[in-house]
DNA sequence: TAACTATATGTTAATTTAAGAATATAATAC
DNA sequence: GTATTATATTCTTAAATTAACATATAGTTA
């Protein structure tokens, strides 16, 4: 239908396809953070850190509010730990594909 | 945890995060297609639409079987339409967030 | 005011992605 | 064999993404 759905959905695909952004949402999963407890958890660089969090919140994946210096993110919408959990179980769908395909090839 | 794990949900989330590519796998819900159904459907050229497809299928999100000339597309497992309709749900929240903020500044 | 801390933003280079046009391949029909 | 049809691939070019490094900004403290 919508063409503007199919680039809205697109866009918040986009938005967690990266392994850091994927792995920031899972620390959030436990909770509200600030960005000097995410990317010491990530050893990964502040700047590196702070432009994937930008990505998320431009998203409407993530929010953030000010805590005197320190800035605190957190999650919108559950939702997306759905997504993701659903994702890792079309991975280990593909995975025993794979594994039974194995294993009739092999008799 | 395992940043393997990561990587892989990030393969598959970058798979779907194209507009052309969501609108396929809206195309196929309804069932199998052909390379030319698919590409008068969406009015795209047909090297594009193939080349889309061979994203797809490398994410292990299609696969694809030959009848004759004709190579006909199907997905792999339903479950990536729940990752969309969850998707179109978050949107639907984030529409709805921002409406309740308009109002309420809006007294 | 200056110094300090936490976070964000240029800038650059490397990599990836996408589309269009042309071409190549595969299966069928003649 | 040649021609035809359906699909895939190559090439080129433009745009987007990412990381690293440096720098800038905002809020706090002295």
């Amino acid at each position: 239908m919508s063409n503007e759905l199919y680039q809205l959905q697109a866009d918040v695909c986009k938005a967690i396809a990266h392994p850091t952004r994927i792995e920031i949402l899972q620390l959030l999963r436990e909770g509200e953070r600030c960005v000097c407890e995410i990317f010491p958890a990530l050893k990964i660089e502040q700047p590196n850190v702070s432009r994937h969090l930008s990505v998320l919140k431009k998203a409407g994946i993530l929010s953030s509010r000010k805590e005197g210096l320190k800035v605190i993110y957190m999650v919108n919408d559950q939702r997306i730990y759905e997504v993701l959990d659903l994702v890792t179980e079309i991975l280990r769908g593909q995975l025993d594909s794979r594994q039974s395909a194995l294993k009739s090839a092999l008799g």
